[in-house]
DNA sequence: TCAACACTTTAGAATCATTCTAAACTGATA
DNA sequence: TATCAGTTTAGAATGATTCTAAAGTGTTGA
């Protein structure tokens, strides 16, 4: 809870109730994928009532801070990654789900990077059926 | 003309004077990335007024008969590509373009895929600042 | 050629994730 | 502990996309 607080603190973020909630929940040590819907609903299961805007608020300030990572995998839903290592995944579009890939990667053969650009990330997704 | 609409048949898709429009512009040849919004006023600019709802049903329509390709890499457009061949992309977030990468990549050290599941496509997204 | 019908188009309403607004609230600081 | 900047929130707004249901149009068989 104090370790919240300070590490709240240590990221610029004030240690407000809301943040506390929802950092206790995402960086528990286990990592894991959430959308703001998601989120809200695991909460609400634990009897924390937060508004879906300051949820919102929330997933944005942390991935901000680069506590969380995020991935636009399908256009009606974003999701919020807590393993913010260099990684990929397997997704699978019908059933909606999100598995990381912790291994190490490697992409041969890119082209050269377009002028006047610098590669940001690259990012591998593992279509499933 | 006669080759758009034998190309739609071909496709099971009735020729209306719409769709000839819409296939007439995205397969001239020259590969393109579009949104629903940007064909749109592309066509305008052609003196050829579509109805938005006109232009998501075409657009679906030929994605689901493997004309296009769909990418969603931001939350909020969802891009076509008229290059359906297996390939990857360059993405600028900040500014919005997408350029093809037709050459072949390789992608190694995959892990093993997840239970009784199976690779429908992988998809490598070089992410540029 | 044409009637008949299934397939299409369309305007406008509806949906739904996300963002915005402006007012109430609260952690931090002196 | 008063003050104020930073937060939370309900509810409205946004914007891409989908839906609805009515009007329009290819296609087909005779």
């Amino acid at each position: 809870m104090n370790d919240i607080k300070q590490f709240l603190r240590s990221n610029a973020l004030r240690p407000t109730k809301q943040r506390i909630v929802i950092a206790g929940y995402l960086f528990d040590g286990i990592d894991k994928h959430v959308t703001a819907e998601s989120l809200s609903t695991e909460l609400a299961k634990r009897k924390h009532i937060i508004s879906l805007a300051t949820i919102y608020n929330t997933l944005h300030d942390f991935y901000e801070n680069g506590l969380l990572k995020k991935l636009t995998l399908s256009a009606d839903r974003v999701y919020f990654d807590t393993n913010t290592d260099h990684h990929h995944h397997f997704y699978s579009e019908k059933e909606q789900f999100l598995i990381d890939i912790n291994k190490n990667i490697k992409v041969n053969g890119l082209p050269k990077t377009p002028k006047n650009k610098k590669i940001n990330k690259i990012e591998v997704i593992v279509h499933l059926d």
